[in-house]
RNA sequence: GGGCGCUUAGCUCAGGGGGAGAGCGCUUCCUUGACACGGAAGAGGUCAGAGGUUCAAAUCCUCUAGCGCCCACCA
């Protein structure tokens, strides 16, 4: 027993920290099975920038669980994984250094950045190599200063199983999942119209776009039946795509349009002979109920094309400029081309907005204006991570068919075990919302790139239908660099050679396996039999959509499973007005300094005492209470181990009742674990810590002292010992540094190998009444209550107690009478069988000064 | 437009058919042989609103309002 003099919080979490990391504490023991293991898919924060308090919680609630499983007799997979994959990270490269990366160029050995970081100047084109060897370098201090965070905080990881998303085992699981997908036929590459992002210059997929309020505005312009017999009136938000018009649409059951439907309209300004056609799709209340279908304005239009078997003309290049005017050649017929490529020339070059400004002058001027525009707010799609409204343009790009696996996925989504689980239901509406294949292909530098290549033919022309994949055996690999077998390096680019395919994967197709990399699928098949599919994906709802659901989808066509049996989601961080707390709103808290605040412990009581699925307040009040909490723990354990009498066996009936209570507690907060309801335990568990100090504490402690002899003094003093190791148990998962601290003064070994408690350790109590402890209580608070009240000390005597209650409960007050006249100083305790219970209590004179 | 969640004391939140709760904050008191980085106690609420079910509703049902989030084909 070695009990300091002064406990304290300060300096805990540096010394068990290294003490941790140096006994292994939280190594992953590979030897165990599958049954005996707990497997988590730690989320893979992105290493561009740094953690805010919202990490910090979420991050706890998934440490919880690991701490109580591995309490449990489990051993825990708990690794970290790093995503320094993809578009943030090239962003933040470019911006660090000045950098932009140029593909065309030859990886340069002798690269320095020294002479790079001018930001304020032109960014330097570099290769591709050296861009990546930039973002690797830039991503690896990040991860340090991110590990050094979560080690403070006390995640129990296994540091030694790390990973990163653009490391070669998951670039080579990235291609190896993708070329299994073509292989069974779930991949394919098309030229289709697809979400553009006009600044990126990528694709981009369903899950990456957002609808934004924007301002926009509403004309109505006159189609003119070609035979002159009038004119239709159209409403559109995008005007500047007349030149791309193909068609006008109404819906078939509307008798407005009806007669028109087969004839021939023209297009205003551009004289483009259009039909008239009939979808279910164009809805009679929206603008005039004709609308014009364009190549391409949104998705309806792709729908439109395609159901209706429709021509293409499109006028938007990839960088969003509107293209020159080019009617009259085949395709782009117009009864009056010239006049048509006159109108075009007024936009060719100008960006959609300032298009539109443009054109909707010229229609003005022809007349084709009915009335004027009408300013509206409506939603936009935008890229995530973009500022213009997004593009439909039609490119080459690798797909994953999803479209016909809904049913499926809503099973898997069934199968799921879901904390809380109401978020099940956005995984739902997600599915049952696909519209669109996923789009693979990004057209970025930093990323895991296809491993596929094309022939050339003749005229250099790829064969795209016939792509040339490599074995998985030579994984990974980069086909701008690397040569497909049977060709010579001399042949890319030439005629009759091959090329590579430029594109990265969408960064997603990595993290969706985030459980197979972690797990070394294919790599270690022996450790991944004993992980996957794993039991806990921790992450936020934000990402139901994409992480969740990829991961879902993978795991799927991969292994006809799901990739994890049970998803906690945890909910954000407000700040204390309520708002998400987030980089772009400048109101994070950084995490470092509330740590030093209130020691990592009161910040894992505040995370802890979140529920998952639930936003939490930011509440530094909340982290003292938790700092509060921590040091009466150390104070309350140096008082129960400092007590000079030697434990005894337990027979006082006050102290069989306390440790009955403590019994249901351990009974309630496991099963509140079990059902991942996290803030329950702390609760329960704390509550009943208060009322042992507050209550039982000062009740047994003159007896403790010896008032009643050795025995009796025995029996409160194991109870008392009892409890504390139980408590410091329940606690551990919360409170890991502190519950080690006092563990470490009285028992061998680490509190966080040691056993989660069994209400058989209680097993003593058995038959007790826990009501003993409750009406104890109950005195001794009435008759501090009249204290208080007369506003004298706690020490004053109190010359007569009467309480009147039901002859059962005076019998259990009877049974910690003794206790509860010295914890009340009460000189005469005296009872009263009655209906009606009360306390009456008649003080005596405060002792002379 | 559809869905999910929330609305309980000044604040942060638990509770979920039968007593309106905790902590903080506020007020008063107490330096009692673990703890003043402490302790004891007090005041404070029409459980968002309206209907309904029930012997009994903060709790179940319906509707309404406000807030938040997720989703949706931009005419």
């Amino acid at each position: 027993m070695n009990v300091p003099d002064e406990p304290s919080l300060e300096g805990l979490e540096a010394a068990w920290g290294e003490r941790w990391e140096a006994d292994g504490t939280y190594r992953f023991d590979r030897s165990k099975t599958r049954e005996q293991i707990f497997a988590i898919d730690t989320p893979p924060p992105t290493a561009s920038g740094s953690l805010h308090v919202g990490h910090v919680m979420s991050y706890t609630h998934t440490d919880l669980v690991a701490r109580y499983k591995r309490m449990r007799g489990f051993e825990v997979f708990y690794p970290m994984g790093w995503d320094d994959n993809g578009l943030p990270t090239e962003r933040r490269v470019q911006n660090y250094f000045g950098v932009r990366c140029d593909p065309s160029l030859p990886f340069d050995p002798a690269f320095d950045v020294s002479g790079l970081q001018r930001p304020d100047d032109h960014p330097v084109a570099i290769s591709r190599g050296n861009f990546i060897q930039l973002c690797e370098q830039l991503t690896a201090e990040d991860e340090k200063a991110y590990e050094s965070l979560f080690r403070l905080l006390g995640l129990s990881v296994d540091w030694t199983q790390t990973y990163t998303t653009i490391s070669d085992v998951s670039r080579r699981a990235s291609q190896r999942a993708f070329l299994r997908l073509v292989g069974r036929g779930q991949a394919y590459t098309a030229e289709a119209p697809t979400m553009w992002d006009v600044d990126f210059q990528t694709a981009v997929a369903q899950a990456e776009i957002e609808d934004r309020e924007t301002e926009g505005t509403y004309q109505r312009i006159a189609f003119d039946l070609q035979d002159g017999s009038g004119s239709i009136q159209v409403e559109t938000s995008r005007p500047e795509l007349i030149p791309a018009c193909v068609a006008v649409v109404v819906n078939p059951s509307d008798e407005r349009y009806a007669p028109l439907v087969g004839s021939t309209v023209l297009t205003p300004l551009f004289r483009v002979p259009v039909p008239v056609v009939a979808h279910a799709l164009a809805d009679p209340d929206k603008g005039t109920g004709a609308a014009q279908i364009c190549t391409f304005g949104d998705v309806t239009d792709v729908v439109w094309w395609r159901e209706l078997g429709l021509p293409a003309r499109v006028v938007i290049r990839r960088d969003g400029t509107l293209i020159e005017g080019r009617f009259g050649e085949p395709g782009w017929e117009s009864i009056d081309p010239e006049a048509a490529n006159a109108a075009m020339t007024v936009l060719t070059g100008k960006g959609a907005k300032q298009a539109r400004r443009a054109i909707v002058e010229s229609l003005r001027e022809g007349g084709w204006l009915t009335g004027e525009p009408e300013p509206v707010r409506h939603a936009v799609k935008f890229y995530e991570n973009g500022s213009r409204p997004l593009e439909v343009i039609t490119s080459r790009q690798w797909f994953v068919r999803t479209l016909q696996l809904e049913e499926e996925l809503l099973a898997r989504g069934r199968e799921m075990h879901w904390h809380p689980g109401f978020m099940g239901a956005r995984y739902t509406s997600w599915v049952e919302g696909l519209n669109q294949d996923w789009a693979l292909s990004r057209q970025r530098y930093y990323g895991v790139p296809f491993p596929v290549w094309y022939r050339l033919d003749a005229d250099g022309e790829p064969a795209y239908d016939t792509p040339i994949l490599p074995e998985e055996s030579v994984l990974p690999i980069d086909p701008q660099a690397d040569t497909p077998p049977g060709f010579r390096a001399e042949q890319r680019g030439e005629p009759n050679g091959f090329t590579g395919d430029p594109d990265v994967m969408d960064t997603w197709a990595t993290s969706s396996l985030t459980p197979q990399i972690a797990g070394r699928w294919e790599d270690d098949p022996d450790l991944f039999g004993r992980l996957f599919p794993m039991d806990l994906r921790p992450q936020a709802h934000e990402i139901i959509r994409t992480w969740l659901f990829y991961t879902v989808l993978k795991a799927h066509l991969e292994h006809g499973s799901l990739p994890f049996t049970h998803a906690a989601i945890s909910g954000f961080v407000l700040d204390p007005d309520r708002k998400k707390m987030s980089k772009s709103k400048g109101n994070v808290v950084v995490p470092t300094e509330v740590f030093e605040r209130h020691s990592a412990d009161a910040v894992r009581y505040w995370a802890g005492s979140a529920r998952l699925g639930v936003d939490a307040t930011f509440d530094e009040q909340q982290m003292k209470i938790g700092r509060k909490l921590a040091i009466k723990i150390l104070n309350a354990s140096r008082f129960t181990l400092g007590m000079e009498a030697e434990p005894g066996s337990i027979t006082d009936p006050l102290d069989l009742a306390m440790l009955a209570s403590l019994r249901e507690v351990v009974r309630d907060a496991t099963a509140a674990f079990d059902d991942y309801e996290h803030a329950k335990v702390l609760d329960l568990v704390e509550r009943f810590f208060w009322r042992l100090t507050d209550d039982y504490l000062e009740l047994v402690k003159q007896r403790a002292y010896g008032a009643h002899g050795p025995a009796r003094a025995g029996s409160a003093v194991a109870a008392l010992r009892l409890a504390l190791d139980v408590l410091l148990r329940l606690f551990a998962p919360f409170l890991p540094y502190v519950t080690e601290e006092v563990w470490s003064w009285w028992k061998e070994g680490t509190i966080h190998r040691a056993t989660w408690p069994d209400a058989d350790e209680m097993a003593i109590a058995d038959g007790a009444d826990p009501e003993v402890f409750d009406v104890a209580a109950t005195v001794l608070s009435a008759i501090r209550k009249e204290k208080a009240l007369a506003k004298v000390s706690l020490r004053v005597p109190a010359d007569r107690v009467r309480v009147r209650d039901t002859a059962e409960r005076l019998a259990k007050l009877a049974l910690a009478a003794a206790d509860v006249r010295e914890a009340g100083n009460v000189v005469s305790l005296e009872t009263e069988e009655a209906s009606e219970a009360s306390i009456e209590t008649v003080l005596g004179a405060p002792e002379p000064a």
